[in-house]
Order: structure tokens, then sequence, then C-alpha cells
RNA sequence: GCUCCCAUCGUCUAGUGGCCUAGGACGCUGGCCUCUCACGCCGGUAACAGGGGUUCGAAUCCCCUUGGGAGCGCCA
């Protein structure tokens, strides 16, 4: 039997860090076993799905590279067969027509809930309708069985029990003809073969009205893993008031997708003490079966590790390429000229934690900034600098060939002739060149600024120290 | 309220009856390295929710309590 995983969500908003993790372990899984990995948009909430959302859903999909073999498929494309299957149903006693009001649900609820009662449908019209109300479109109900038990045998969980007296007969159909969410999930995973079903544990409940139905319809329903959802640091339900939840957001706030995977992929599981794994390896190792059955508090300060990590370690042209997108908002673009991005990234890849830093960080590379930091300005171009910086600029243009190992011989050649420690000169140099006291080692910011904007900075850096006012 | 689920450092976790004076990671923190910022290296901090059992022996098994979560829609 050949797996068939499917990742379903709504398209009521963007793809937030939850989605993606579910839509992880389903991808994981499906690779994992050679099997097939299925985009399915549940959009049958007409009022509150949108085309924007379904777009945010595919971007982030394909920005984390969570490729899907089948799909996206659309329930509102599959009115018909919901049809189909619902008139089926009907014909063979397995759902029912009923004519009970909104009214008359709303005050049963209210009884139910004042008697302290779990509320539920109370099987009204479920044995005919003699005279139906005239003028009233009836909504479709599946007829659930009144005893015995359905026994979901979570690969997460373990194996829950749910006694059928607990559960009533939900609507299948509502009085316009649509089909609702637990209905449409039925026919789809029955018409798409689903073989695994990795979920949110928020469908944990309503799994037992699914088995039945799916019983009903001569289908065997597919091994089901309901995943614990993601608390905020706080320990609350994940949030948009816990700041970023939205994977796209953490591609603009400069992470790595392999981060954002990694950390989602060891967030509830484990597998021994490693920490990190590849993409590879987590198709390898990722054992869903050993994915903690209790909610995992979302920890942000572990994905900025991982994410540095990755900056640290991937191929510096992978994160060249990443990189590239964050010096774009800065209204760079490295293609333009400049130095080489990826000698940028090997010269700021230990010292950065996201992209955005980096991008933040490097744009003086390809950009004259404005102004100095003023901080930094006032504590390294001061009087005392100029003497070492028009030396410095003398041994510079002097310099037989513009490398890193030469441009470090002039630096420490300064420093020696004049008596100074390296970090009274280098420290003027960086401000001079970066606009503050901030940079990768002096002699390979140097290299990479170049030498013509190396000595025209300079220059402007003198002429700053010149223009200062005099005092102690 | 009812049904279902959950419970090891602040957080993610290892642990499946003796290897546990509970291990790793993030964070925090002391130190070293150092031209800045960092990286790195060495060290420290901190947990089995509580109470009963079972057992020679329990973080590990059972029960209760407490605490947390989800579901109970003509939403998905």
């Amino acid at each position: 039997m050949t797996v068939r995983t499917r990742f379903a969500p709504s398209p009521t908003g963007y793809l937030h860090v939850g989605g993606a993790r579910t839509a992880l372990f389903s991808w994981l899984y499906a690779r994992k076993h050679g099997g097939t990995f299925i985009l399915r948009i549940e959009d049958t909430d007409l009022e509150r799905s949108t085309a924007e959302s379904v777009d945010a859903i595919l971007q982030g999909m394909t920005w984390l590279g969570l490729e899907y073999d089948e799909g996206p498929f659309y329930q509102t494309h599959r009115f018909p067969r919901y049809k189909e299957v619902i008139q089926q149903m009907l014909k063979e006693g397995q759902a029912y027509h009923c004519y009970c009001s909104k009214e008359r649900l709303e005050q049963l609820r209210a009884e139910q809930m004042a008697r302290k009662e779990k509320p539920r449908y109370d099987g009204k019209c479920r044995h005919g309708v003699p005279n139906p109300p005239p003028g009233v479109a009836p909504v479709v109900r599946f007829k659930n069985p009144l005893d015995g038990a359905v026994v979901v045998e979570d690969l997460i969980r373990g194996r829950v029990t749910f006694q059928n007296s607990e559960l009533d007969d939900l609507i299948i159909a509502r009085g316009d003809g649509s089909p609702t969410y637990n209905f449409t999930v039925v026919v789809d995973d029955m018409d798409m073969k689903i073989t695994h079903v990795i979920r949110g544990d928020d469908h944990l409940n309503n799994t037992p009205r699914q088995m039945n139905m799916l019983k009903a319809l001569g289908f065997t329903p597919p091994v089901y893993a309901h995943v614990p959802m993601i608390l905020g640091p706080d320990g609350a339900r994940l949030s948009k008031r816990h700041g970023a939840v939205s994977v796209m957001q953490y591609r603009d706030d400069g992470y790595l997708p392999e981060a954002l995977l990694n950390y989602l992929a060891r967030l509830g599981w484990s597998h021994g003490d490693q920490e990190v794994f590849s993409i590879d390896e987590m198709i390898k190792l990722f054992d869903v079966t050993k994915v903690h059955s209790s909610a995992a508090a979302f920890n942000p300060e572990k994905l900025t590790w991982l994410n540095q990590h990755y900056i640290k370690n991937n191929d510096p042209q992978h994160v060249a390429h990443h990189l590239s997108y964050h010096l774009g908002r800065h209204g760079v673009d490295p293609a333009a000229g400049g130095p080489d991005l990826v000698e940028v990234v090997k010269a700021q890849r230990e010292r950065a934690k996201t992209l955005a830093e980096m991008a933040n960080n490097s744009v003086f590379f390809y950009k004259d900034f404005a102004s100095y930091d003023p901080k930094d300005a006032a504590s390294h171009l001061k009087p005392e600098a100029e003497k070492p910086l028009k030396e410095l600029r003398e041994r510079l243009t002097a310099l037989p060939l513009w490398e890193a190992q030469e441009i470090h011989e002039a630096v420490t050649a300064v420093a020696e002739a004049l008596g100074l420690k390296l970090g009274k000169i280098a420290q003027p140099l960086r401000v001079a060149v970066a606009g503050r006291a901030i940079s990768p080692p002096i002699d390979v910011t140097l290299m990479l600024v170049g030498r013509e904007k190396t000595l025209e900075r300079l220059d402007a850096a003198l002429e700053y120290i010149r223009k200062q006012p005099v005092t102690a």
C-alpha cells in the first residue's frame, strides 16, 4: 500500500507555524515512506475563504520547500461530488433530512447547558418527519450509530476510545445544500485514498464522527496522528499577540527556511540528543510515533540559535541567495556591482543571527552611508586619529596588491610605527569605512569595500575630524 | 458543565523499573580568546506538580488530587 498523506488548510489567513508543522510532518511521512503528499484547500466556508489566503499558503509552502505531489485540490470544485454522496447516503438511510429550526436548536442547547449536559442534537427528525413544515429547507444529518464505541488508534496519542452515545447526528449539508467540513473531509480522504491523516489535535474530537461516516460509506478509515498544538512562550495558545506566527514573517525577519523546518521538527520530537537535522536526516529519522503527546511552547531564542547555526554552516552560496532578498529591502542590488556577495556572507556569517541583521550590517559594502553612528564617531573619529589615518592612507595608496594580507600588514605597520595598539587604529579606520564600530575584521572589511571606496571614505573621515570643534 | 487529551530544569527534550547524586540543547551567567561586533573554547545555574499505592527497588507501572489544553456550530 502506497502511503498518501495530505495537508488541508482552510484559506482564511496566512500559513502559520502550527500549520507549517503539521504540513512538515505529513510531508516527512510521505517522503520517508516513498509516498505521495497532497495539498487540499478546504475552502467550503465561502464567507471567510479568500484567494489571497490561498496564495499566501502556497507561497509559504514554496518558501519552506514542502512541495506537494498532487493538488492543490479545492473543495469548492468538488460540490457535485459531495452532493452525489449525500444523495447516496440519504437513499441508503445513512442520513436524513432535519427540519428543526435554528431557534429550536439554540433553545435545545441552552436547556442542555442549563442541565449541565453536553449540548447535542436530540434526534427529533431521525426517524422521519411525517409532515415537513412548508417552506423550510431541511439540512441533512448523518445517522450516527447509537451504541458501541469508536476506537482511534492514534499514532501519537495511542488508543483513544469514544462512546457513540456521546456523539450526535451532525449536519453534513446545510439548508442551501452546501456540504459541511466534517463531511467534505470524509469524502475527500476517501476519494483521495488518504492512508495517513496527520493533523492538529483540535481535530481529535472530530475523528470518531469522521470514522463513523467513512465506515458507513464502506471505506476503511485512514491511520490518524494528532499532533499537539503549539503554545506561545507564555504557555497560552500561540497567537498573533506572541509576535510572529506567519511563516512568511519569518522570511522577512531573516530566517532561513531550513532553520524554521529544523526547529519545528524538533519541537515536540527528538532523536536522542541531536539538535541539528538536515532535510535528508529529518526524512530518514523523523518518526511521527515519537512525537510528544503534550503541547510544546514555541521558543524564539532557540529558533534564532538554529538560524544562526545554519547561516554559519550552510553553503555561503545558498545563504547569499537568501541574503540578496534582504539587501533588496535596503535598496541594494548586489548583482549590480560591489563586492562578491558570497565573500560578504563569508565575512559576516559569524556575526549575524538573522539575514535581516546581516543585510543591515552589510549595506555599507554596497552603498555610501549618509552619516556616522554618532557615538562611534565621537569616540573614534577624534583629533588623535588624524595622524594614523593619514599615515594609513599613504600606505594603502601605495599597496601593490589590494588583498587582506597586504592590508593587514599595512595597518599593523602603522600601529608599530606610531607605537599604538592595533585597536587605536583599527577602530577609527572601521568607523571611517563602515560608518560605525562594527564590521568584520578590518583587513577583510577594507578588502571588500575596495581601494577606491576606502580611500574616498578615509578622506571624508579626515575631513570630518578636521571640522570637529577643538575641545578637550 | 460534559467528553477527550496532557504533565522531567524558564523553554525544547533524553529517560520505557536498577546505568539517575536525572543527561543534552536554547536562554541566563563566570572565565579565556580578541582590532570592533561576533564566533569559538572551558565552567556554572536550574527539573521528575502533589499524595497514595505496586515492587527488594520508581522519573519510569496503577489510582486520586491539582494544574493545563482541546472539542461540544447550518466555522474549518
